[in-house]
RNA sequence: UACCCCAUGGUGUAAUUGGCAACACAACUGGUUUUGGUCCAGUCAUUCCAGGUUCGAGUCCUGGUGGGGUAACCA
């Protein structure tokens, strides 16, 4: 069997940076085994971006036999709720990953957290602050000039007694929100403003989902984040390159509290792929606006979406270990991701013959009430898949773009007076076309010849190059068929500068629904979530939001790649 | 504006840490094929610019240019 390097079974060749620092950790006794963590925040459903974070967490942990925490990140009660720890596990377990024992949630450390807050007082680095939120943003810097100094707020110097005092009676809920905050005295002088006396606590009268009223301050990213790091005994904090300055403060906090252990943060670029958004706070746009259906959209790129649409959890990975972590921005042609579910379907997805948009074929010389039956392989990839029987009738159904009156010589289907095979059945010559009123075409009239089966070509008669699927009708199943395409129609829509709402982007044919297909018989039995090549147009996947009492619903996830040179 | 980060083909990443620019995808050409699929073979870069150090620079130094992040009581 060959081994592909990009794979994750061959992927060891190839170090990326952060497999390289680990290394060197590892070398130097910086840490002696490697712990990551999974930090979400449950306040939305996970996206194809989040799955790049869970390969590289869980993924670095496993590859050197280490532990990956799963940790909701649920300081900010007003944002956060249960359901989407629920969703976030669902689609963390699905993508085939597993903390075991190991789940956690910032707000399991609360008590330990304003611990860590009072020593911090005691040890004359955190004061109780009554500015309000434009006073502190004032007075950390003018954005215009940068390089000045921020001012000393006036309730800096407080004595110990008194700031601990304070502290407790905002814990207390003594305080409305925004009356005061706690604030780390570092350096209003500090060339990164975020080391400005950043802010530690605020005043929230929101419920949290876990921990119901019992507290009226909550920590802030910086409080806890590094703190939980150090409690959960992670060694590499992998992040993305976003928090690239808050990695100071983060060392400074470890370093001013009283921890043994110091985990080490690094970033990662997060990912971009071309004609999607990888972003919440769009995505979320498009949902509340109703312009997909809900965030399990087979058309968004979030995990719930990519499940429904067809994409597997192996593909995913594959594609997480293909792009690589680096710090360098980049946008991924979304075709890696195509590609990833074709290679891993390829080998293993039952081929079935279905017509999309059928249009009537008559083989006139095959009696009505006959039928011929021809064996089909089940996977040429795969001879263990066995074949089926399929019954050759005098009416059947082939795809509508299969034939033209009129076509250049590139166009190698069915064309009027020309030749073409049924896919494990016979040649047939089409010597007449039905229209109706409108000149639309409703029907074929064609013979079969009877000596072209089994793929042969007799003596003396040109070899017919094309091959077209077909479906008996008298056995046909009806179905609708999801076809999808890419969602916006240019390759970067946040970032292209034309003054338009990227909403304007959108592709209305990221969707088209095709309502009458006929399918082979043997689709019928299909479960939900079973994979399907429809031959020649793609992969597909029973749609498991529809229970088939309005009929088989299937989702195309990915077209076959097609070549065909354009035919006129 | 300030601080920080980044720069290798159309795309994403490599380059034994200073030693012949590699891998994959895409594209293009051909071959095989009862899927215009799969598979196979071939073609496709003087590493953002300018200086410097060196026998030797994608890699180190200096200065540009371009791109990104941050400047929240969100994470």
């Amino acid at each position: 069997m060959k081994q592909d390097p990009n794979s994750e079974e061959g992927a060891a060749e190839r170090r990326h940076f952060i497999q390289l620092e680990i290394d060197a950790d590892l070398k130097e006794g910086r840490y002696s085994q490697v712990q990551t963590r999974f930090p979400p925040e449950p306040n939305g459903y996970p996206h194809i971006g989040h799955a790049k974070a869970i390969c590289a967490d869980f993924g670095l942990a496993k590859e050197y036999g280490g532990i990956c925490n799963l940790r909701f990140d649920d300081t900010n009660p007003s944002a956060e709720e249960d359901k989407f720890v629920l969703a976030i596990k669902e689609d963390i377990q699905w993508l085939g990953f597993d903390w075991g024992e190991n789940l956690y949630f910032a707000s399991d450390f609360f008590e330990q957290l304003y611990g860590f807050a009072q020593h911090l007082i005691r040890t004359g680095f955190a004061y109780v602050d009554h500015q309000d939120l434009e006073t502190i943003r004032a007075t950390r810097g003018n954005r215009s000039r940068p390089k000045d100094p921020g001012q000393d707020s006036p309730y800096r110097e407080r004595s110990v007694e008194e700031n601990l005092e304070l502290f407790a009676a905002m814990r207390n809920g003594d305080f409305e929100e925004g009356e005061c905050v706690l604030r780390a005295k570092i350096d209003m002088g500090a060339a990164n403003h975020l080391l400005r006396d950043p802010v530690l606590y605020r005043i929230q009268k929101a419920v949290h989902h876990r921990t119901g009223d019992a507290w009226k301050i909550y920590p802030t990213y910086d409080m806890a984040h590094g703190q939980c790091d150090a409690l959960e005994n992670v060694s590499h904090s992998l992040c993305s390159l976003e928090f690239e300055n808050h990695r100071p403060l983060y060392e400074w906090l470890l370093d001013h509290l009283p921890m043994e252990h110091k985990p080490r943060q690094i970033e990662f670029a997060r990912l971009n792929i071309s004609y999607t958004v990888l972003s919440k706070r769009f995505l979320k746009q498009l949902v509340e606006q109703g312009l997909v259906d809900g965030w399990d959209d087979p058309r968004l790129p979030t995990l719930r979406g990519m499940r429904r649409r067809g994409y597997t959890p192996q593909s995913i990975r594959n594609f997480c270990s293909r792009i690589g972590l680096a710090r360098t921005l980049s946008t991924v042609e979304l075709g890696w991701l195509e590609d990833e579910l074709r290679k891993d379907l390829n080998p293993v997805a039952l081929r079935r013959m279905a017509v999309l948009d059928p249009i009537k074929v008559v083989i006139e010389n095959l009696p009505e009430g006959e039928s011929i039956v021809c064996q089909a392989i089940n996977n040429p990839e795969d001879e263990n898949a066995g074949t089926r029987e399929l019954n050759l009738r005098r009416e059947i159904w082939i795809e509508r773009e299969d034939f033209r009156e009129e076509a250049n010589r590139k166009f190698f289907r069915l064309k009027t007076d020309g030749h073409v095979r049924l896919r494990y059945g016979y040649v047939i010559h089409c010597h007449g076309v039905v229209k109706d009123e409108d000149g639309q075409i409703i029907e074929l009239r064609c013979t079969y010849n009877p000596e072209t089966g089994d793929g042969k070509t007799p003596e003396g008669m040109k070899k017919v190059k094309g091959i077209i699927h077909w479906v008996s009708a008298e056995d046909s199943v009806p179905a609708t068929v999801h076809l999808y395409d890419t969602l916006f129609t240019t390759p970067n829509p946040m970032q292209d500068s034309d003054g338009k709402d990227f909403v304007e982007r959108l592709n209305p044919e990221a969707l088209v629904v095709k309502e009458n297909c006929q399918l082979e018989r043997a689709l019928g039995d299909a479960k939900a979530g079973q994979h399907f090549q429809f031959e020649r147009t793609g992969y597909f996947v029973l749609d498991p939001n529809h229970d088939g009492s309005n009929g088989m619903v299937f989702n195309r996830a990915v077209s076959l790649r097609d070549n065909r040179p354009k035919a006129k």
